[in-house]
DNA sequence: CGGAGATCGTGTACACGATCTCCGGTGCTGTACT
């Protein structure tokens, strides 16, 4: 027995106490032994393997409130009733729109009370000075950052405030931060890392490698053998699954396809109203429905261990998304289906919506000068409505102009000009060469998600190279492994995986995959690039660099 | 970028093709109105 209070004993004991586990799985003791440590965590877990009990244990262990940042409302919920459901946790609430002033007040006085263990809040929250402040005087003993990967993949374009999240947390002063998700590449992990603030932090990524999930891909040429192929597909499959479409139309006219064949269906997506939502979402639950047809907006938060196939009806926009959504498949362990369909012109919707999300050079010219020309402070709303951006334009430009060094954005929304900071033609052109990189970085990862769809190589293997780990031989759990492919890696690879190089054109960059005569380099700035080894071989196009 | 629905043009009655135009994913919040 150890006297160490953040021996793996004591943490086995609270998980025995608190949450009735046996054993914790892999991972969970690492990350909970982290976070004791008063160490910055982020824990990169396949769903449906258990990392709530990450925060639930750590918060336990530690004394005063943990805030946890969850994306979504209805997710804040679930949370709620799970701790409320195990007597041995403290007590939970969340923090949101949908409480009255008073309920409001009533959450906040509790929190202060010390009767709270868990709060639940959307990053949103943090955004807001007055809710930032009396959480402050709290006194949080753990921040969580629960589906970390929004940071990246909502921050730049959809929900700005992601982006906040690390100045909030230096706000809260800091205490030691859990940062949770299910999928990760290694460029999404660095920026979860960077965007959070999170100071030598500790890393625990574990199994990315499903053996039960049967992956495969259908290419498909015209829009009537693929509707056909895709409700063939599902036919084929024992229920209940899951039909990832990248429209809300797509979505109501499979699910009617579906139920014309006798089986039963029901579309989903964020234009449906919330009642509407939440009941397609637990007839799948309770198993009356055999087949859910949804955009992405079905997903977060879905915890059944029973579903036998995600099928995927158009190419998502990386596989980050693909691989979170066929996660969902196969969480009791056995065997379960995911196939995607690829279509060349599918990818066209999946350009159109990477494309238009830079905040764009002139803009931040225009946010430069503006914030340049005003004496001491500016109020950022005022700024924006001058210039007529749009919310998300506003905090995107003036957190990269942030990034840059130009100014610092405080949480009550003033804009600090940093007085020994860049002239607003430099931060402007520093900044919207950040803007371009991001644009460049969403682009590589569909071509990265279509060179999955084309490979002649393992599939398998294919994903676990792309979440930065190494498979021995192939999956044995893919159709190329079906049809016989053999693990492609070249005899004498010129640089060894992982390993930091420099191109001339695309700077710095990590050696990502090999594939047979080609090499894959994740570039710093430009973001996945295919090199053919012949060529960087002959014109020595890749040199090693520092770390 | 590509799909879908609307509109246009034909050439003389209803339908057919060509062209145009618009729309497409993910959710929080606070406030103003019924």
């Amino acid at each position: 027995m150890s006297a160490d209070p953040t021996a793996t004993g004591v943490i086995r004991t609270a998980a025995r106490s608190l949450l009735d586990f046996d054993r914790l799985r892999p991972g969970q003791k690492e990350a909970v032994k982290s976070v004791l440590e008063q160490r910055d965590t982020l824990v990169v877990l396949p769903t449906g393997s258990g990392k709530s009990a990450i925060y639930q244990i750590a918060g336990e262990l530690i004394d005063g409130p943990t805030l946890v940042v969850s994306p979504l409302i209805a997710l804040q919920a679930d949370q709620v009733r799970s701790i409320e459901d195990r007597a041995g946790l403290g007590k939970a609430a969340a923090l949101n729109s949908t409480l009255t002033a008073g309920q409001r007040a009533d959450v906040l006085a509790r929190y202060h009370a010390g009767d709270l263990e868990f709060l639940f809040l959307a990053p949103e929250q943090l955004a807001n000075e007055r809710t930032l402040a009396e959480l402050a005087a709290g006194g949080p003993s753990l921040v969580v950052v629960d589906e970390a990967h929004c940071v990246s993949d909502w921050g730049h374009d959809f929900r700005p405030d992601y982006l906040r999240v690390g100045a909030a947390i230096d706000r809260l002063g800091h205490p030691p931060v859990l940062a949770l998700t299910a999928t990760a590449a290694p460029p999404v992990r660095q920026e979860i890392v960077d965007r959070l603030g999170l100071a030598d932090p500790d890393i625990v990524v574990r199994g990315f490698d499903r053996p039960n999930i049967h992956l495969a891909v259908r290419r498909v040429q015209d829009e009537d053998t693929h509707r056909a192929a895709v409700v063939e597909a599902v036919e084929a499959c024992e229920p209940p699954g899951i039909v990832y479409v990248a429209t809300r139309r797509e979505a109501e006219r499979y699910a009617t396809d579906l139920r014309v064949v006798g089986l039963r269906a029901a579309h989903y997506h964020g234009g449906m109203h919330k009642d509407d939502r939440r009941a397609t979402h637990h007839a799948f639950l309770d198993d009356e429905l055999d087949v859910v047809v949804a955009t992405p907006a079905f997903g977060m938060g879905i915890d059944k261990p029973n579903v036998r196939f995600v099928h995927h009806a158009n190419i998502p926009d990386s596989l980050d998304s693909y691989y979170q959504e066929v996660g969902r498949a196969g969480r009791d362990g056995e065997p379960a289906a995911a196939t995607l369909f690829f279509r060349e012109a599918d990818l066209g919707i999946r350009r159109f919506f990477a494309g238009g999300n830079a905040v764009g050079p002139e803009t931040l010219e225009d946010l430069a000068a503006g914030i340049d020309a005003a004496e001491g402070h500016v109020d950022a709303v005022d700024l924006g409505d001058r210039l007529g951006l749009s919310e998300v334009k506003l905090t995107v430009g003036l957190t990269r102009l942030e990034d840059v060094g130009f100014l610092r954005l405080h949480p009550d929304g003033r804009v600090e000009r940093l007085a020994d900071g860049p002239a607003p033609r430099e931060a402007a052109d520093a900044a919207g060469r950040q803007d371009e990189a991001h644009e460049r970085y969403e682009a590589s990862r569909l071509e990265m998600m279509r060179a999955y769809a084309e490979t002649d190589h393992c599939r398998g293997r294919f994903l676990v190279n792309y979440y930065g780990e190494h498979l021995d031989g192939t999956c044995g759990h893919c159709d190329r492994c079906d049809a016989g492919a053999r693990a492609a890696t070249p005899d004498d690879p010129p640089f060894a995986l992982d390993c930091r190089v420099v191109h001339p054109k695309w700077g710095s960059g990590t050696v990502t995959r090999y594939e047979e005569d080609r090499v894959v380099v994740l570039f710093d700035e430009a973001g996945y690039r295919t090199l053919s080894l012949a060529v960087v071989r002959d014109q020595e196009l890749l040199t090693p660099a520092g770390p």
